[in-house]
DNA sequence: AAGCATACCAACCGCAGTGAT
DNA sequence: AATCACTGCGGTTGGTATGCT
């Protein structure tokens, strides 16, 4: 599955889908470090990953303030707005949906609304040559293709399948490394808990170089050995 | 039950922009 | 001014789950 290349042992890049472990050690450096200099974060944590896989993980999965589960309806009305508005400027679409990451917005457009959009404008394309046909009185009648008219068309085929897929969020989010606030234990006290010491060993338990750097950017933390 | 088709989404890739040196 | 490293963006790919025959 997860696969690698490079031709040396140290230099070996993982590519693939993140392993939970990999997810508590990133959030972790990029709560120390900031969201920066990814490929410091990358070498620093030990992580076998680039940078730039780092900063995807981060911002489309890890970052706290993300919001899980179904578009809502205003959402949705959102998207079609913008995208017609902008194009696929999917970044600009997404600030103005807080908690919502650009790939998310793409790919809910791909899979969701894109055909939609696509039928909705033929039929539209369909009516208006058959309204000229028909007479020409009626040819300066208003055709603009309205987003609240995509989103009343009725979807039953997916209703199955969204409840799977709430299913899948919920579980995704019970899951969140962001269940335990990795800040708090950073932050809290000098004394290490028994689960900030699993914790501790689950993160540098094989490496103390990793430790040891970590503690350059996180002094008198409780990470301490 | 098995095989195929489709939908969904996480992750990767290439390129362009930007700032530091 | 040139070069390099880093970052951000949009398009694409590939794995998995689900539905259909």
């Amino acid at each position: 599955m997860a696969y690698q290349v490079g031709m040396q042992e140290d230099s070996i890049v993982r590519k693939g889908p993140w392993l939970e472990e990999e997810d508590k050690r990133l959030a972790t450096f990029v709560t120390v470090m900031g969201e920066r200099r990814w490929d410091s974060i990358a070498r620093v944590s030990g992580l076998r990953r680039s940078g730039k896989s780092c900063r995807l993980r981060w911002l489309n999965y890890l970052r706290p303030d993300l919001k899980r589960g179904r578009m809502t309806t205003e959402e949705e009305r959102t998207i079609l707005q913008l995208q017609e508005q902008w194009g696929n400027k999917w970044s600009k679409i997404a600030r103005s949906l807080p908690g919502r990451t650009d790939n998310e917005i793409k790919n809910y457009w791909r899979t969701h609304l894109r055909k939609k959009v696509q039928e909705q404008k033929q039929e539209v394309s369909q009516e208006e040559r058959t309204n000229a046909a028909s007479t020409s009185t009626r040819s300066n009648e208003k055709t603009k293709f309205e987003h609240h008219d995509v989103l009343d068309i009725e979807d039953t085929s997916k209703d199955s399948v969204d409840g799977v897929h709430e299913l899948r969020n919920n579980a995704l989010l019970a899951s969140s490394p962001y269940e335990i606030s990795l800040l708090d234990w950073i932050s809290s006290s000098n004394q290490t808990s028994p689960k900030q010491q699993q914790a501790q060993n689950c993160f540098f338990g094989s490496s103390s170089t990793d430790a040891e750097i970590m503690l350059n950017y996180c002094p008198g933390s409780p990470w301490e050995i």
